[in-house]
DNA sequence: ATAGGGTTAG
């Protein structure tokens, strides 16, 4: 029964509508069904001979089990056969009646075919049905997704069926063609003539005012919502939510959420979506959390839509503990959830967790690969970062897109790899900003840093912070103080209310023996009453984040965290107040180094966790550069491997080095 | 018996 023969075009063989059915019509678009539409190619006949013995089973006087069909194979994609039982409930006179009609309409839009949609049509005018209200909703949907819309608003205007659905079906249309605006007009209207208003309408109408980021408009639509008793349908509440936060008020979303009576996991997971675009990162944690001790059990979406945030805070093992959820409730581990859980571990450290999942994708897409090679060059691995770009090239059903090129970029900063990093920068049609800026930060930190300048003049990024703070790294690695100088003034022209600039400036005054300067910017920064960020470093242990400030003695085991670091400081024969760097954190260069966040929190890692696993440490700035070479000899001393990750990258020290440093410079 | 809708990663 469900093995049809499938042959190549198929036109309906019964001529029902004549051409002048619709003649009369003003729509921008007539309706009219040609004569060669009608006739019968040979190859037809044969294949209905033989799809005759299937359907003879089923009775003719009866339109239902023929409506059910259609419907089944619809809904199994068998849109062939579909057409096909339509065809033969035609041919054997089975009465097509007004479940047929919308069925026959959605399997022509299915088909993408619209002279059968047109036919359909012309049936439902000869059998009197192309007034009732399923038709005419099925009627508009087909027209606007296979001709236009446009010819849709026609059959909308045409037929005085004016119920929520057709209202719906028209303003997604609108939407489809990003017309938000006339979505919202045909909902002003709807109200206006005391049309019925459904929750579905509501929802759409959310949708276009959050397109168009109009407040005023979906305020309206809420009071509308609320005098009709909708506001608290979940699907209208949702909705609502949703606008808030499209149209930029995460506080009336939040106001609104939490006078939500019923929340699902639709409305924590688009809440917590909100929260993590806009960095609140803890905040999305706490929402994830009161969702699971509301009783709701995360789905996949939910978990994707939480894990960038575990990723970017000091919360691996949340990230950890949702992929354990995602394996327990045997949840779907689609491309979504496993890309997200790649960056995740990625972002948080776990290099090998993120392969291992790369490895099970049976699927990869797009993102996959950019979130391998990206993670590899935030690790330092720029080669393994560039095998994993060929992978990507190699791949024929992937597209490799900017975001892909900016991340091999970055690999091959990460490993300085100057002659890769202008082939790939070569083949980019047209570089956009973030491109330049990791050619800056490649060319830069390889010490090529007369060609950054050269650089930068060509793609015109004098004013560009971002690029010249990719070329101030580069004088920082290589030493080229007078230069890095001027890279600063610049900063501090165009970013005058940056306090970090000023911190920057002052930095420099004080390492070359100004400290008169020094204290003039310090002086300065207080009086604009700027506030540079302050350093702090966390460390994960047994399910709480332990933080430290620079030079931090309010932690209960302070006292044997210094007096851990300064024995380690004099076996590694290093002074303890040596300090001879650039730093972009005002106290740290007055701190001892033992004194430094990084190093404390190092210190409560060694001093906690007794087993042998790496300690990983998050800092807010980047790590200071004395430090770098302390963890670096304490890493040997210990035998255990630090990972600390800063604002640009991961250090990895093992056996007295570091993963951001290539060996040969 | 039939039509329309909200959440997921680089």
């Amino acid at each position: 029964m469900e093995s049809l023969p499938s042959s190549s075009p198929i036109h309906l063989p019964v001529p029902l509508v004549e051409q002048t059915l619709l003649e009369n019509t003003n729509g921008p678009r007539p309706l009219r069904i040609t004569p060669q539409e009608n006739v019968q190619p040979l190859g037809r006949i044969r294949n209905s001979v033989i799809a005759r013995k299937v359907f003879d089973e089923i009775p003719v006087s009866d339109s239902l089990p023929w409506n059910r069909r259609i419907e089944t194979l619809l809904r199994n994609g068998e849109i062939r056969n579909a057409i096909l039982t339509y065809e033969q409930m035609l041919l054997r006179g089975v009465r097509v009646d007004r479940h047929t009609l919308p069925r026959a309409l959605a399997t022509a839009l299915a088909a993408g075919d619209f002279p059968l949609g047109k036919q359909v049509h012309g049936h439902a005018l000869k059998l009197g049905h192309a007034s009732d209200p399923y038709v005419v909703s099925s009627l508009i949907e087909m027209y606007g997704s296979l001709d236009c819309v446009e010819s849709a608003r026609w059959v909308f205007n045409k037929f005085p069926v004016r119920n929520p659905v057709s209202w719906s079906v028209l303003a997604k249309l609108y939407l489809a063609e990003n017309k938000p605006k006339l979505a919202v007009d045909l909902f002003n209207k709807m109200v206006k003539l005391g049309s019925q208003i459904d929750s579905v309408s509501l929802g759409t109408v959310l949708v276009a005012c959050g397109r168009m980021r109009s407040l005023h408009d979906g305020r309206y639509a809420h009071q509308i919502a609320r005098k009709l008793g909708l506001e608290f349908d979940i699907f209208v509440s949702n909705s609502l939510l949703r606008m808030y936060i499209e149209c930029g008020s995460l506080k009336d979303a939040q106001a609104f959420f939490s006078g939500m009576p019923g929340k699902d996991v639709i409305s924590y997971t688009t809440l917590i979506q909100a929260h993590v675009k806009m960095g609140e990162f803890n905040d999305s944690l706490k929402l994830f959390q009161q969702m699971v001790s509301d009783g709701i059990s995360p789905d996949p979406p939910s978990v994707s839509s939480v894990l960038p945030a575990c990723g970017r805070i000091t919360a691996s093992k949340c990230g950890r503990e949702l992929h354990c959820h995602l394996l327990r409730k045997e949840l779907e581990f689609n491309p979504k959830v496993q890309n997200a859980l790649m960056d995740m571990y990625m972002k948080s450290g776990f290099l090998e967790y993120a392969l291992k999942v790369f490895g099970e994708m049976k699927e990869k897409d797009a993102v996959s690969w950019t979130v391998m090679v990206a993670g590899c060059s935030l690790h330092g691995e720029g080669n393994l970062g560039v095998h994993f770009f060929s992978g990507m090239e190699q791949d024929p059903r992937v597209d490799v897109d900017g975001l892909a090129y900016n991340a091999v970029l970055q690999a091959c900063a990460s490993s300085r790899m100057v002659g890769k990093g202008k082939y790939y920068f070569n083949q980019i049609r047209a570089p956009e900003l973030g491109h330049c800026i990791s050619m800056v930060s490649l060319l830069a930190s390889s010490g090529l840093l007369d060609e950054a300048t050269a650089f930068i003049e060509k793609w015109k990024l004098e004013r560009t912070p971002e690029a010249l703070r990719a070329l101030l790294d580069g004088c920082r690695i290589h030493r080229e103080d007078k230069l890095g100088k001027r890279v600063i003034d610049q900063l501090c022209d165009l970013q005058p209310l940056n306090p970090e600039n000023y911190v920057l400036l002052l930095n420099w005054y004080a390492h070359f023996d100004k400290p008169d300067m020094a204290r003039k910017y310090r002086e300065m920064i207080l009086d604009m009453g700027l506030k540079p960020r302050r350093a702090f470093s966390w460390i994960e242990h047994r399910n709480k984040v332990h933080a430290f400030g620079t030079g931090d003695v309010s932690h209960p085991r302070s006292q044997r965290l210094y007096w851990e670091l300064e024995q380690l400081m004099e076996k590694a024969r290093i002074s303890a107040d040596l300090d001879y760097s650039l730093h972009d954190v005002d106290e740290e260069r007055e701190c001892p180094l033992v004194g430094h966040s990084e190093m404390l929190a190092v210190a409560f890692g060694l001093v906690s966790k007794e087993s042998g696993g790496a300690i990983r440490v998050t800092k807010n700035h980047r790590i200071c550069h004395g430090c770098h070479g302390a963890l670096k000899a304490i890493s040997r001393l210990k035998g255990r491997e630090v990972i600390v990750k800063d604002t640009r990258c991961f250090h990895h020290f093992r056996g007295g080095f570091c993963s951001c440093e290539v060996p040969s410079l």
